[in-house]
DNA sequence: AGGTCGACCTGGCAGC
DNA sequence: TGCTGCCAGGTCGACC
């Protein structure tokens, strides 16, 4: 589910909210989600008030204010697949862990396939999924020369590359497939093949797809929502991802759907080469 | 070393 | 109606 917008969505929304609140009880349905002993999670949170609320490619990173002196300084939630962060005054069935905050607000996570991982850290920045992560695509420092970098040597299809979070941090299927049709470019081509113009394109494609998503608040195709609850109207302006057998936008032609490394991909085989 | 594939899970949906 | 099989936005580890 939640790509790059999705995830900067949810902290941009938690970010208005959380920071001062204080954990005053943590209801525990699914410890499997936890990346520690659940008493270690439950006694490492509960009384401890949030700070700025950071992401990291998909990851998102709940800081905690240093009360106490030797406490864990974060909470980093993953959402996998179908992870959801909601700052909600209501109760929900499908809440998989519930930390209840001193303003009579909770704030649920839910999680439709318990892919997701919760975890209390000291440092976030040591974490191995952290430290393995390629640049951030909308920082200024990822750059043409970057890009190219990355690409350079690679036989792989440039589809799995964008996908790889240690070469690029944040991108996923659905933008991947539609930053390659914002380029022209084949999904199938070996990404060491591409021209240093082609790649000027996808660069471009890349940073203003994920900007333009982030501005409609993600894509909601089945049950993202932003941490009010709300749904990300992204998936108006898709042109190929989900799109199998449709007309594409540009050429009329159907928009085609196979499998790379066992994931979806979509793309227009006349208007990407 | 670099690339690919299955496992991890649950629930919604299509097809029979 | 109810069962079965397939599919899903991510990541990791085993394997080639």
């Amino acid at each position: 589910m939640p790509e790059l917008p999705e995830v900067e969505t949810i902290r941009c929304g938690l970010q208005r909210s959380l920071p001062g609140r204080r954990i005053t009880a943590i209801t525990i349905q699914r410890p499997s989600l936890l990346n520690n002993p659940p008493r270690r999670f439950r006694r490492c949170l509960c009384n401890r008030t949030f700070g700025a609320v950071l992401r990291r490619g998909k990851l998102l990173i709940l800081s905690l204010l240093p009360d106490e002196p030797a406490a864990p300084r974060y909470l980093t939630v993953h959402l996998r697949m179908s992870g959801g962060l909601t700052y909600t005054a209501q109760a929900r069935s499908d809440a998989r862990v519930i930390f209840k905050l001193d303003n009579g607000m909770q704030l649920i996570y839910t999680d439709q396939r318990c892919l997701g991982q919760l975890e209390v850290v000291d440092n976030w920045q040591c974490l191995p999924l952290v430290r393995s992560m390629g640049p951030e695509p909308l920082e200024p420092n990822f750059t043409l020369a970057c890009l190219m970098q990355i690409l350079s040597g690679s036989g792989t299809p440039i589809k799995n590359v964008l996908l790889d979070q240690h070469k690029i941090a944040g991108i996923g299927n659905i933008y991947a497939a539609e930053a390659l049709f914002a380029a022209g470019i084949d999904p199938r081509r070996p990404a060491a093949g591409l021209s240093h113009a082609e790649a000027g394109k996808l660069l471009a494609a890349i940073k203003s797809i994920l900007r333009a998503a982030i501005h409609c608040r993600g894509t909601t195709f089945n049950n993202y929502r932003d941490s009010r609850g709300k749904q990300g109207s992204f998936v108006r302006r898709l042109n190929v991802y989900g799109r199998a057998a449709a007309a594409c936008m540009q050429c009329a032609q159907p928009i085609q759907r196979i499998v790379q490394a066992g994931r979806s991909t979509y793309f227009c085989a006349c208007c990407q080469r």
